[in-house]
DNA sequence: CCCCTAATTGACACTCGTTCTCATTTATGA
DNA sequence: TCATAAATGAGAACGAGTGTCAATTAGGGG
């Protein structure tokens, strides 16, 4: 039985595409609304990535955002991708996600905030959200005398499908 | 005030040595066994590598482990140090610590698990338990029928001394 | 609506951490 | 002592991400 993290690094599909998390899209006139309220100029290029992130599935990679893009606008550039992909994740308007070495995945922030369960054998991923924990956290943070200002909590395990098939 | 975690990157010092993290260090012979319990060949490369890991502070970079042993031991290679960084990480004889995009930083697996916390000014980190938090990630695994693993838990912030001035 | 200008873009060179390759050396158990 | 598989060192290669720079473009002031 085969990992996938080390495959999803090097752009292998995963394994149960259905299973992927994916969000409503969001209605267009939206897209320049957040951009301007970045306080950028609206191009082309901003709002495709910015459709390609609201409609496709979550916790993309940068290329996987560019391959999408290129496929209706081929003559953008990947820089463009990470370039605007990094400023909306400075501005908080895209969260990062790291798991262990691989590359980045990218969310448009969700409303509420949340972490990740990953299955380390079909890449599936559960989102979950557990206020005791971060409470915990805070209250870790207080003991250290720390102001807290982020974290990052993985989970990784089998899943029942994986484990029992 | 600058953030220090992109100069950790790049090699530069922390700002407060006085306050890393060291450990015990292990009497020799000690090593030769670490090496023969994974199955490997003793060999002096890699006892200077688990000399230095367990002398030096906690959490290197391979390429401080590497700049350590290379002082005593000139001919050593690269890959060398890598190589046996990962097959130790495999073996959880070492716990790989990521935070974001930073290079990997090693430390030998202590004999009770632990979390960090980080300062996003000094670099400083912060090892904490909380048997409490471990407890409702294994909780929220089994919610989703996920077999737990691992789980990667860091919390960054500003401590006390460099929120103060 | 048209300019002007700063912002943005695309191509591609580059960095940097890490891994791979392969010819040579070495540890170890028979 | 020997045979052999494991380990090593040098350096090439890799992959994600960033920097550079000349060309293009968005959009506010006229
Ligand atoms: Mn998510
Ligand atoms: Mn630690
Ligand atoms: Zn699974
Ligand atoms: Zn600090």
């Amino acid at each position: 039985m085969e990992h996938i993290l080390p495959n999803l690094a090097k752009g292998r599909a995963p394994l149960e595409p259905e299973k992927l998390i994916r969000r409503e899209p969001l209605e267009p006139g939206t897209f320049k609304r957040m951009i301007r309220k970045m306080g950028l100029k609206v191009t082309q290029q901003r709002l495709a990535i910015l459709e390609s992130l609201s409609a496709g599935r979550a916790h993309v990679t940068a290329q996987e955002v560019f391959e999408t893009v290129n496929a209706r606008y081929p003559e953008i550039g990947f820089a463009t991708v990470y370039r605007f992909l990094r400023k909306m994740a400075e501005q908080k308007m895209v969260t990062e996600v790291r798991m262990g070495g691989l590359p980045a995945r990218y969310e448009l922030t969700p409303r509420r905030h949340h972490d990740h369960l990953t299955c380390k054998l079909c890449g599936q991923i559960v989102e979950f959200e557990s206020p005791q924990i971060e409470a915990l956290q805070e209250q870790v943070a207080k003991e250290h005398n720390f102001r807290l200002t982020h974290h990052v909590l993985e989970l990784y395990g089998d899943c029942a499908r994986c484990r029992t098939g």
